[in-house]
DNA sequence: TTTTTGTATGGAAGCGTTTTCTTTCGAAAA
DNA sequence: TTTTCGAAAGAAAACGCTTCCATACAAAAA
């Protein structure tokens, strides 16, 4: 029944042409005439042929592979991200080995030069302080890194501004009436990874208020892990410290929704008592009229996986730094003609 | 400066043999004189010498690679889950290539048959409903298919008796004065993939207090995603519903991390007002004095992985089913002297 | 002692590719 | 017309393993 998968050899005789044909157009190489490559084609087409990435791998010398590490905290960010990356890799025949970081101890054994990760052609590190982990911040390896959502002057790295996302929040919430209020994400992991994410969100909300003349005070700012219920508690902490209207920016959209589970249950109306900003602009915020500094993650995802095949390829030059800016999507959570009328 | 690894041939020729013979030692066959073994295997560490994956793979016609399938939820479940599994393989000299169901539409795509996810020998899945989701609830692979920390009749499966591991719960609190509370674990992925491990926790939960000659009202469960926050909520529900004494069985240690935090906060005392039973048996639960039930999540793992293997290696079998059991570990949140005294 | 059996070993063949080396052939240059 | 050259394509040589086959040799059986 489960018939040999057909090899080159095959869809060479049924095409009538070389093996070594066969392989370039496999590879896109220019020297084939149009009319063969297209019989080539046809002929992969039929025997439904698609190569045996092991061969090729020890054919070659190369794995066609690369090596993503990312912590799974923020699953919906990952996901996207992950897309992002894929896209481009997928064009040029790579594949992604993913490697987790459930757990610190995971995590180190990832970074003993034998492992896995280190198998492939090159290392996508999705993690601001990973490199802080390692002897003379450097990964062991010979292969190429690329840093995505992290920056380090070290590797080339695709990152997104998130102070200058925190001051967007600031200009756009300043003008409303009312107290300022925060929640900032923080995880654990996130203090072994010396991961300053959420913290740069709020330092730069708080930057930019204070340039519109306003205030965040220390007390005004929840910290939560990244859940929904961290919103919902945080909300809770609000209301016991101060009278409406809030408005509050959310380090992450997750915790916006629970934000607004606890406006409902609390029967507070959002754009009249509260104004809510989210970060990431994740698609299901459209659904629910949150406002939110939406991020280009699967570009930013794109790009790092370009910069990361440039350097398999061969490119030698410093570092590069892609910076990644998000935009602000104005809704019902934040909306101007909402004023607050109590 | 990077020098190229070294081969098979250099060892073979550093050990003064051929290189069937270093291959022979490479994969344990048997008729190789420990003398010659030994030198072999001097060779290869003096020349740091490790095989090369893909040409092994190329070679031997089968990939040394198992993919594991599994949701990212509750990490520390997982990251144990992963070790068991890890351990095992890595003796058979296998590798694991990781597809984290970061989302239903990535989970579609490792699902297509020509995925990545089948071009390995063999699949572990982990995630209860995923079948639920096939034609003819069946993986589109000829791979062995093995389920962990799920069951299926269909496949080999190792999984928990959560039903059990609620009625133990049950046995344990009965005796307690006060009403009973349960914290039901319930994540948004869990409905997309019928998994119903919660649910079950928390009904063999029921009968064991039915049997006790106790109830659970549906007033007394609490719904929450997986999080340590969603712990902090269901208690505030709780003591929105009823007075001390509280008597709360947690789906998971997770969330019994969560009530401990809002019982510091509410200036309540575990032992006395409050006696918390966990699940999962993690161990920082020990460090904060939590009872739960431990589940043997290596040990399944490590199971899963075995049946995996034997099915690799040929074994027609029909399907296999091992059922684990969950261990009562007592400490102070539930200790017996800590009698109810108000 | 001679034959048989079995074990340990070396070496060649083969896995499905990529890549290099030729060869062929037609068109441009002489 | 002859020579030169480049493009297209076939054939062969890697790539680093596993596996099979043949051989050597020692121990057991005759």
């Amino acid at each position: 029944m489960a018939k040999r998968k057909p090899t080159i050899h095959e869809v060479a005789h049924l095409a009538r042409v070389g093996i070594g044909t066969v392989s370039r157009v496999l590879n896109n190489h220019p020297s084939v005439r149009h009319e063969t490559r297209n019989r080539v084609l046809a002929a992969m087409a039929t025997l439904g042929y698609s190569p045996n990435p092991h061969a090729r791998r020890v054919a070659g010398g190369k794995s066609y592979t690369v090596s993503v590490v990312l912590p799974v905290a923020s699953t919906e960010f990952y996901s996207r991200l992950l897309e992002g990356i894929e896209h481009i890799l997928a064009e040029e025949r790579y594949e992604i080995a993913l490697f987790p970081i459930l757990s610190p101890s995971r995590l180190e054994r990832y970074l003993e030069s034998r492992s896995l990760a280190y198998q492939t052609d090159g290392l996508l590190v999705s993690s601001q302080g990973l490199a802080h982990l390692l002897p003379d911040q450097k990964f062991p390896t010979e292969r190429p890194v690329v840093l995505v959502d992290a920056y380090s002057p070290r590797y080339d790295s695709a990152f997104m501004d998130n102070r200058l996302g925190g001051q967007m929040a600031a200009q756009h919430l300043a003008h409303f009436p009312g107290a300022m209020f925060a929640i900032q994400v923080q995880e654990e992991l996130d203090e072994v990874l010396k991961n300053t994410v959420g913290q740069e969100r709020i330092e730069g909300f708080r930057e930019g208020l204070q340039k519109a003349g306003k205030s965040l005070p220390k007390s005004h700012v929840f910290v939560s892990r990244f859940s929904v219920e961290g919103g919902r508690l945080a909300l809770q902490h609000f209301m016991r410290q101060a009278k409406p209207p809030y408005n509050i920016f959310t380090g992450a959209d997750l915790l916006a929704l629970g934000v607004l589970e606890e406006v409902e249950r609390q029967g507070l109306e959002v754009g009249k008592q509260i104004r809510l900003l989210g970060f990431d602009g994740h698609p299901w915020t459209a659904a629910r009229g949150l406002s939110t500094l939406a991020q280009p993650i699967e570009e930013m995802g794109a790009e790092a996986a370009r910069l990361l095949l440039d350097r398999i390829r061969g490119y030698k030059g410093s570092p590069r730094a892609r910076r990644f800016e998000p935009t602000l999507i104005v809704r019902r959570s934040t909306q101007p003609q909402g004023v607050y009328a109590d």
